[in-house]
DNA sequence: ACCTATTCATAAAC
DNA sequence: TGTTTATGAATAGGT
């Protein structure tokens, strides 16, 4: 992350290596803060340089991460005579932890910073919830929102009822080709070129008996009072 | 640091979290390790995960460390004390029971449930909160209405490219009608009888010289001079 | 302390 | 969790 590229090794050079420190220590000691907050995480860095110097970061409390590493360590210091009352606050500290925890994860998500889990219909009992006790704000753009899924909706029907048609069209015409082919062949019989010339044509179109496969669509020209309802969601259809 | 700048902020997202946890981590640690080679420094760092794991690294031994740490900030931490370490847990408890009560209490107001001791100000505080809080889950809601949106976008989109495919396939079997009737009626020449009993077969689609225009409203009722009105496919999605 | 050329760390996507 | 890649950050070497 330097000009060049360095070995991880000490530094001879002791204004260098002072330097180094200064920079390094306060990368550190950000990334431990960023770490921190970030991750919702309890930490602690203690450094003490070449000069004998204290420099530390605490998320919490020094003392709170030490005593918490140390009960995790299962380095009870030396358990004392009162070491059951040690204990029981301890696990009365760790109960009361999770406690709080639980709770700040439930009053984030009431505060709507942690919904990444939540369907629409959980949002929407939250957004009541909320509403219930401040009434009345904008609920407009879910309401154009809304619309405009519903207006989407029905002009895939409308569009999809046209694929229909067309379908049948495509049937009709079908038809009359057969017909008109009669006639043409039918009565006059043999004309090799002709005949497989349309014969040619009728193959592209050979597959249109088949179930075509219609999904939601949407009418070419909207009505003007569609637009009148939803006038411009840039929603482009292509 | 990233493909995109993130604000240093609590990672909402629990897997996001956890996996920018395992990297910032192994960063961070990483970076001590380097410090404590490169500058000669006797660093400690000490990480519970948010889940509670916990994670640690020690140029020399956390144990030295930690003595030396304590006993550079004067707090000999009394290690043989008993009664001073009930103690330290106990006021651990006493906060952590305090920081509990106060997050219920203000749960319990932000549910609406129990608004009774509240001034103005309070009021005031606890309808801002209430207020970003919709916002937060209104921004979350309407992401997700917008996601519904795009997907049926897409869909329209599909079903747009099916319509010109069957469009095409009309247009194709129209000509080729064309051709067909031309082959039963040009030679032939004029046989009016004839001619009408055909038309009326074709009714439906005797506009089939023209190009066709996916009028979706009324696909089947479509005049000659609708269609002459609208020549092309352009089809317009609006 | 400030300034860049570089290397590094890591967010996002898989 | 591991891998890859694009990008923002950290920082080595100078001034």
């Amino acid at each position: 992350m330097g000009r060049g590229k360095i070995v991880i090794r000490r530094i001879d050079n002791s204004t260098s290596r002072q330097v180094t420190f200064s920079k390094r220590r306060n990368g550190l000691l950000k990334k431990a803060k960023e770490l921190a907050i970030l991750c919702d995480a309890e930490v602690g860095v203690v450094i003490f340089s070449s000069t004998g110097r204290l420099c530390d970061f605490a998320s919490t409390s020094m003392k709170a991460i030490i005593e918490r590493y140390q009960q995790s360590k299962g380095e009870h210091h030396q358990l004392e005579s009162p070491d059951s009352e040690v204990k029981f606050w301890q696990r009365e500290a760790t109960v009361l932890r999770q406690q709080l925890q639980n709770l700040q994860e439930n009053h984030r998500q009431i505060m709507g910073e942690e919904l990444s889990g939540l369907g629409v219909k959980d949002l929407q009992n939250l957004e009541n919830q909320l509403e219930m006790s401040l009434r009345g704000v904008r609920m407009k753009k879910d309401q154009v929102l809304m619309d405009e899924i519903q207006e989407l909706s029905t002009q895939g029907n409308l569009i999809h009822q046209e694929n229909m048609e067309l379908y049948k069209k495509v049937n009709a015409i079908r038809q009359e080709n057969m017909e008109l082919y009669k006639k043409v062949y039918g009565t006059r019989d043999t004309n090799v070129s002709g005949r497989d010339r349309v014969n040619d044509g009728l193959n592209k179109v050979d597959d249109s008996h088949l179930p075509v496969c219609l999904q939601l669509s949407q009418p070419q020209q909207q009505t003007s009072e569609t637009m009148a309802r939803s006038p411009n969601l840039e929603l482009q259809w292509h």
